[in-house]
DNA sequence: AAGCGCTAGCTTTTT
DNA sequence: GCTAGCGCTT
C-alpha cells in the first residue's frame, strides 16, 4: 500500500480528500487534478476503514470508472478496491434495477432499448395512430418524451399538466400525450426500458418504496459524483434521495465545462449546491497542471465571455508554451492535409507518438476528410464515436437474437429476427400477427409460439404456420441450451443454425466482408467476456450481463490494446481526456458554433463552453483550423471563420497562413487572392472587424469586439451578386424560384435577421419552411 | 415475398 | 454523401 499519498496533493486537493464527512463540493477548473482528488479521496476513505461496499462513485464513462478503480487499487490494494460501486449513472442503476425492477412489474431481465430501438418503436406507433410523420417526427417526439422523463413527468402527470398540453397544442402536436402513453405502454409490454427509464424508474422505486430507499441509503454511506455539472434533474433527484440519510456526498465538477444541456443536464444543480446543502464545504481547485500558460490564459479569456459562470481563476505554473496556431484551409481536404502534415512533422521533430495527438471536431461527419488525409500520409488513427460497432446492422441482428433469448417479450428483437435471415415470413404475415397479438392481449412471441392454435382465425396458411412454428421452436431450443452451455457456445450455435454467418459469407463485396468480420469480432468479444467473467470471483458471465454491458457501453469506452494511434473524436467525447497536442478543426460559423445553437444566449454559451473544453484538452500545443469551403450535404458550401476565433486575443495566436479570402467586399466568394500575396493578420482582422455585424446574441456591454459581418454569405456561391441582400430583403408576396421546388410565393418570414426562415408556397411542392441562409432562392417578381 | 433502384431529408453533440 | 423508406418488378 502506498503510504504517503496525501503528500502528493496540493493544499486544496488535500483538504478535499480529507473532508470525508458531510456534503462537499469541489469546483475543479480544467486540468486541476480532479480525477486525482476523487481517486485519493476514495483511497483515503478505504484507508480510514470505510468498507468499499459502502462507497458509490458515479463517473461519466465506464472507462473512467475502470481507470479510477485501477488507480485506487495501486494505493490501497486491488482486493480492497474490487467491491467498490463505480460506473455511470446508467450502468449503476441498471444493475440496481435488475434487482428492484420487479417491484414495478418489469422482469429482472428487462431489455435496454437504445436510441435506434426507441426510434423504431416510435415510428411504428406514429404509423399505427395514423399521424402525419412529418409533423410527428419520431426523433423529435422522443426528444420531447425524454424531457418529460428526465423531469419525472409521467404519463399521468403530463395529462394533468395544462401548460405542457397547451405547449404541445401550440406546437401542432395535440396527440403528444397519447403518443407518450402508447410509447410507455409498448416499452412496458416489451419488458424494456430506454435510457431515460433507467433513471426514471429508479426514482420511482426510491419514492414509492421507502424500505428500498432505506436499504440503499444504508448501503451507500459515501457518495461521489463526478462531472456534476452534467447531471440532469432525474439524476440529481436520485443522488439527493440516496444521500439524504448520511449526507456524505461529494460532488465534483466545473460549471465552465457543462456541455450536455441539450440532453437535459441542468447547470443549476451545481450552481445551487450550496442552497441544497447549506453546510457544504467548498473547495475550488484552480491550479492547472495540464497545460501551458498560453493555453490556460487563452481558455480563461474565452470563458470569461460567458455570463453564466462561477467566479474562478485558473492559473498554471507550467511553462509559457507556444502560441495557438491558426490555419485557414481552402477546403476541408486542405484543412485535413495541413493537420496531417503537422502531425507528421511534429512526430519527427519532437519525438512524439501518434497517440500524443488528438483531432477534435464538432460533428462526427467531419472525420471523413481527416481520415482520408491521415491515410494518405500513412498515419495510424482511430475514430471514436460515430456509428459505433453495436449500431451496425449485422451486429444489431445478432444481438437481437440474443436479446430475444433473455426476454421473449422484446418485440423489437422479435420483429428484427423473425425474417432475418429470410425464412419466408413477410410483411403481410407480420401485420396479421401484430393485430392478433393486440386483440388477444398476448405478446407477439406467445402468439407465434402457439400459432397452430390461432392460425385459422388469423388467416395464416399451413405453410406459413409451419415456418412460424419452426422459428419459435428454434428460439426455445436456444433458451434451453442456455441453461447448460455458456453464452459463447450458445451464440456460436445460434449464428450457425440461423444461417446468419452463411448469409454473410456469401456476400463477397468489401462491405460484406467487413460485415462478416464484424460478426466474428462480436463472437470473439463474447468469448472474451465469458472467459473474463468466469475468472472473476463475483463475475457475471450471463447473457443478460453481456447485453447490459454492450447496451450501456459509451463511445469513449471501447479501447483497443496497443492503440498508439492519432485520436479523432468529437469535443463531447474528449471531455475528461488530455493530449500533448490538440487540433480543433472546423472552427466555422454554423459548424462551431453549430447552426442550431446560435439562437439564444444560453445555447451560444454552451457552445462556448464546448470550445473551452476543446482547448483545455491540450497539454503542450493547440492548433485551431477552419476552412473557407467545405463539403456538407454532398455539396460544397462557403464557410466563415467562427466567431470564437475572434474572441481570442491576438497575443495568444500565431496565424500560420494568411492568404485570406476577400469577404464582404464583393461578390466573388472564394478564389480572388488565394494565390496572391498574403496579407498580414492585422489587415485580415481589421478588414473583418471593420464591418459591423448585427448580432442579437452579443452581450450588450463588456470588452468584446463588435462582431464582424460574418454570417449570411449564401450557400450558393453561384447565386451571384448580393445574395445576402436577396436573403434578407425577401418580402412576403414575392415570387421566387427554388432550384428543387420550383416557383413559389413567399407567405411568411420568421426568426432572427441572421436566422430567418421563410414559409413559401410552391406551385408544385406545396408549402415549405426554408432557412434563408441555406435556401437557394432567386427572386423573380417583387 | 424479395430485391432493386429511386428520392427525400438530413447532422449538432450522447447515456 | 448517406440511409431509410417507398414503389415497382420478378
Amino acid at each position: 500500500m502506498e503510504e504517503n499519498y496525501l503528500d502528493k496533493l496540493n493544499e486544496p486537493q488535500r483538504l478535499a480528500v480529507e473532508a470525508t464527512e458531510g456534503p462537499v463540493m469541489v469546483i475543479a477548473g480544467a486540468g486541476s487534478g480532479k480525477t486525482r482528488v476523487l481517486t485519493y479521496r476514495i483511497a483515503h476513505l478505504l484507508n480510514k476503514g470505510v468498507d468499499a461496499f459502502n462507497i458509490l462513485s458515479l463517473t461519466f464513462t465506464n472507462k473512467a470508472a475502470r481507470e479510477m478503480k485501477e488507480r485506487i487499487g495501486y494505493v490501497v490494494g486491488e482486493s480492497n478496491a474490487k467491491s467498490l460501486w463505480m460506473g455511470t449513472f446508467h450502468s449503476v442503476f441498471a444493475r440496481i434495477l435488475r434487482v428492484e425492477a420487479p417491484l414495478l412489474g418489469y422482469p429482472s431481465d428487462f431489455t435496454i432499448y437504445d436510441q435506434q430501438d426507441a426510434v423504431s418503436v416510435m415510428t411504428k406507433i406514429i404509423n399505427e395512430m395514423n399521424l402525419d410523420k412529418d409533423i410527428y417526427k419520431a426523433k423529435q417526439v422522443l426528444g420531447r418524451i425524454s424531457q418529460f422523463k428526465n423531469n419525472l413527468i409521467t404519463v399521468r402527470a403530463y395529462h394533468n399538466n395544462q401548460a405542457l398540453i397547451e405547449a404541445d397544442n401550440e406546437a401542432m402536436k395535440p396527440r403528444m400525450g397519447d403518443i407518450y402513453r402508447a410509447y410507455v405502454d409498448r416499452c412496458f409490454k416489451s419488458g424494456a426500458m430506454d435510457f431515460d427509464d433507467l433513471l426514471l424508474r429508479t426514482n420511482e422505486i426510491l419514492t414509492r418504496f421507502p424500505e428500498v430507499l432505506a436499504k440503499y441509503q444504508e448501503r451507500f454511506k459515501y457518495i461521489m459524483v463526478d462531472e456534476y455539472q452534467d447531471t440532469n434533474h432525474s439524476q440529481y433527484l436520485i443522488v439527493k434521495a440516496l444521500a439524504s440519510r448520511y449526507e456524505n456526498l461529494c460532488v465534483v465538477g466545473d460549471d465552465a465545462q457543462s456541455i450536455y444541456a441539450f440532453r437535459g443536464a441542468n447547470i443549476r444543480n451545481i450552481l445551487s449546491f450550496k442552497q441544497d446543502y447549506p453546510d457544504a464545504k467548498l473547495y475550488p481547485l484552480e491550479q492547472n497542471y495540464r497545460s501551458t500558460q498560453m493555453i490556460v490564459e487563452a481558455a480563461n479569456q474565452i470563458i470569461k465571455q460567458n455570463q453564466d459562470q462561477l467566479e474562478k481563476n485558473v492559473w498554471t505554473a507550467n511553462e509559457s508554451g507556444e502560441k495557438i496556431a491558426i490555419y485557414r484551409g481552402l477546403s476541408d481536404a486542405d484543412e485535413a492535409r495541413f493537420i496531417a502534415s503537422q502531425i507528421w512533422e511534429r512526430q519527427i521533430s519532437e519525438h512524439l507518438q501518434p497517440k500524443d495527438f488528438a483531432i477534435l471536431y464538432r460533428t462526427n461527419a467531419q472525420s471523413r476528410a481527416l481520415e482520408e488525409a491521415l491515410r494518405k500520409r500513412g498515419i495510424q488513427y482511430r475514430v471514436f464515436g460515430g456509428t459505433s460497432f453495436y449500431q451496425r446492422k449485422e451486429i444489431k441482428d445478432m444481438v437481437a437474437y440474443m436479446r430475444l433469448l433473455i426476454n421473449q417479450n422484446d418485440e423489437e428483437a422479435l420483429l428484427r429476427t423473425i425474417n432475418y435471415p429470410a425464412r419466408g415470413i413477410g410483411q403481410t404475415t407480420i401485420s396479421k400477427l401484430l393485430v392478433a397479438a393486440d386483440q388477444h392481449q398476448i405478446s407477439l412471441f406467445s402468439l407465434v409460439e402457439n400459432i397452430a392454435m390461432y392460425a385459422p382465425t388469423i388467416g395464416i396458411n399451413a405453410g406459413t404456420t409451419t415456418k412460424l412454428n419452426n422459428y419459435a421452436l428454434m428460439i426455445k431450443r436456444f433458451q434451453v441450451m442456455l441453461k447448460s452451455h455458456d453464452v459463447y457456445e450458445v451464440t456460436m450455435e445460434m449464428a450457425k443454425t440461423t444461417q446468419l454467418l452463411n448469409a454473410l459469407k456469401e456476400d463477397s463485396t468489401p462491405e460484406g466482408v467487413s460485415r462478416l468480420e464484424n460478426v466474428q469480432e462480436l463472437l470473439n468479444s463474447i468469448q472474451g467476456y465469458v472467459e473474463e467473467q468466469q475468472q472473476l470471483e463475483d463475475g457475471d458471465a450471463s447473457l443478460s450481463g453481456f447485453l447490459e454491458n454492450i447496451a450501456l457501453a459509451t463511445d469513449a469506452d471501447n479501447e483497443e490494446e496497443d492503440d498508439n494511434k492519432v485520436n479523432l473524436m468529437t469535443v463531447h467525447l474528449a471531455k475528461g481526456l488530455e493530449f500533448p497536442i490538440v487540433f480543433i478543426a472546423g472552427l466555422e460559423e454554423n459548424l462551431f458554433p453549430s447552426m442550431m445553437s446560435v439562437n439564444t444566449r444560453a445555447e451560444l454559451e454552451e457552445e462556448r463552453r464546448l470550445f473551452y473544453v476543446a482547448l483545455t484538452r491540450a497539454e503542450k500545443v493547440a492548433y485551431m483550423t477552419y476552412s473557407v469551403s467545405r463539403f456538407r450535404w454532398g455539396k460544397i458550401i462557403d464557410c466563415e471563420p467562427s466567431r470564437f476565433l475572434e474572441e481570442i486575443d491576438d497575443d495568444f495566436l500565431d496565424w500560420k497562413n494568411l492568404n485570406i479570402p476577400v469577404r464582404n467586399s464583393n461578390n466573388s466568394g472564394l478564389s480572388a487572392d488565394l494565390f496572391g500575396d498574403e496579407p498580414s493578420a492585422e489587415s485580415y482582422k481589421q478588414r473583418e472587424k471593420s464591418v459591423a455585424r448585427p448580432n442579437p446574441n452579443q452581450r450588450p456591454s463588456g470588452n468584446v469586439q463588435p462582431r464582424p459581418n460574418f454570417k449570411p454569405v449564401n450557400q450558393t456561391s453561384s447565386s451571384s451578386a448580393g445574395s445576402q441582400e436577396n436573403a434578407l430583403g425577401l418580402k412576403v408576396g414575392q415570387v421566387v424560384v427554388h432550384d428543387r421546388f420550383g416557383r413559389g410565393v413567399v407567405r411568411d418570414l420568421q426568426g432572427e435577421p441572421n436566422d430567418m426562415k421563410a414559409i413559401i408556397h410552391f406551385d408544385n411542392a406545396g408549402e415549405k419552411k426554408l432557412l434563408l441562409n441555406f435556401a437557394k432562392l432567386k427572386i423573380i417578381r417583387s
